[in-house]
DNA sequence: GTTTTTGTTGATTGATCAGTCAATAAAAAA
DNA sequence: TTTTTTATTGACTGATCAATCAACAAAAAC
C-alpha cells in the first residue's frame, strides 16, 4: 500500500473527515481517532500529517473558508449591478453546497471554539471583514454611507442567525427559504437614495 | 457551617457560577471542579445536588430560559400597541441583563451542545416557539399573515445573529446599537397593511 | 442523649483521549 | 544493492475528568 504523493491526499481525506464528523457530532468534541478511522487511516498518521488536533481543526476551518471564498469571487464576477453583487454574495451563503448541514454544524463550531483559539479567531475575523466588503461594494453606491453600513450589519447578522437556525434543525430548513427572507429584507430597503432621501 | 437550608442556595451558587465558567470559557468544556470552586464548594457537592453533570448543565439553560421569560413578560405588559409589542421583545433581548457576554457565550454553548442532547434542544424549541408567538402578537394585527410570519422569522434570526456577533466581541459591540439594527429593519416594514397593501 | 437527616469533603476509580514512539514496509535515490 | 525517504500502524503513556464513596460534622427529631 505505502505508495509516494499521499501526503496532499490524506490531508484532504482528513478534513473531508472532520467535517463530516463535526456535522454528524455536532460540535468539536470529536476524537481523532474517530475522524482518522472516517478517512480509513490510523490515528497516529493524522497526527503524522497535522501535528496536534488544533492544527487539524485549523486546517479545516481554513479549508471552509477557501472555499466560501471561491465561490464569492466566482459569482461577484458574473454580477452587473450593484443589487446583484448583494444578491450574488446572499446566494452563496445559501447555496446548496455551502449551507448542507455538516458544513454549517462545523461553522457553528468553530465559532464556539474561536472563543478560546486565538487562530481560530483570526480566521474568522477575516471571514467577517470579506463577507462586509463584499456586501459593502455593492450597497455603498445604493444607500447613503451609514444606511449601507447598517445594512451590511444586517445582512451579515442575518445569514449567521438563519445559519443557526439551520443548525437546529429548527423551522426553516431550506436553503431557498432563508435567502427567499434575505431578499425580502432588501426589497424593503430605500434603494438607490444614495444623495439623501 | 453545615446548617440546614442550603440546598436552593448551593443550587443557585451552582448555576451562577456554572454561567460565569461558561462565559469565560466560552464554551461547555468546563469541568464540575472549576464550577464548583467558584461556587465556594467542592466537586462532590455539585454532583451531591445536582447529579450529572449534563443534569446541572440543563439546569442552568431552564435558569437562563426562565430569565428571559420572565423579563419578556414583563416588558410585553408595559405595552400598548402592536407595535410597542414588537419593539418589546427586541429590547428585553438586548437589555443589558441578557446581552451581557457571560449569558451570550452561554446561549451560544448550548446552541451547540443542543446538537448533542435531546433534552436541550427540547429547551431550545420552546424558546424558540415562544419568542415566536411573542412577535407574532405583535406582528399579526401589522401585516398580512404571510409578511406577518416572514418578519417574525426575519426578527429571530436577527437576534440571533447580532448574539453571535456579540459573542466572538467582533464589532458591534454594546447592546444599543444591536437593538436599533433591528429597529431599522422594523421601520422598513410596511406596516398597518394588513388588509392587503 | 441517642438517632436520623442534611451538608460536606478528600481520596479514589475508571474511562477517555491526545500525543509519542518504535517498528515495518514500500518506493526512490544513491 | 545499499541507503534514505515516505507512508503507516499498534502499542503505550500521561493527563484529565466525571462520578462514587466512605467518612465526618452539625443540626433536628425523637
Amino acid at each position: 500500500m505505502p505508495k509516494v504523493g499521499m501526503q496532499p491526499l490524506r490531508r484532504k481525506a482528513l478534513i473531508d473527515a472532520t467535517i463530516l464528523a463535526i456535522g454528524e457530532r455536532g460540535s468539536l468534541d470529536v476524537t481523532m481517532s474517530e475522524i482518522a478511522g472516517r478517512a480509513g487511516v490510523s490515528s497516529a498518521l493524522a497526527h503524522h500529517y497535522f501535528g496536534a488536533k488544533d492544527d487539524l481543526l485549523e486546517a479545516t476551518m481554513r479549508y471552509l473558508l477557501t472555499e466560501l471564498n471561491a465561490d464569492a469571487r466566482l459569482a461577484l464576477r458574473a454580477a452587473q449591478t450593484p443589487l446583484q453583487r448583494v444578491s450574488a454574495v446572499v446566494a452563496v451563503n445559501f447555496s446548496e453546497k455551502q449551507f448542507r448541514s455538516e458544513t454549517i454544524a462545523a461553522w457553528l463550531a468553530f465559532y464556539v471554539e474561536a472563543q478560546k483559539s486565538q487562530a481560530l479567531r483570526r480566521l474568522l475575523r477575516v471571514y467577517a471583514r470579506r463577507l462586509h466588503s463584499n456586501l459593502m461594494s455593492g450597497l455603498a453606491p445604493l444607500l447613503p454611507p451609514a444606511q449601507a453600513e447598517r445594512a451590511a450589519e444586517t445582512i451579515a447578522a442575518l445569514i449567521d442567525g438563519l445559519y443557526i437556525r439551520r443548525a437546529l434543525r429548527d423551522g426553516l430548513p431550506d436553503a431557498a427559504t432563508a435567502a427567499a427572507l434575505v431578499e425580502a429584507y432588501l426589497a424593503n430597503l430605500p434603494l438607490g437614495t444614495k444623495g439623501r432621501a
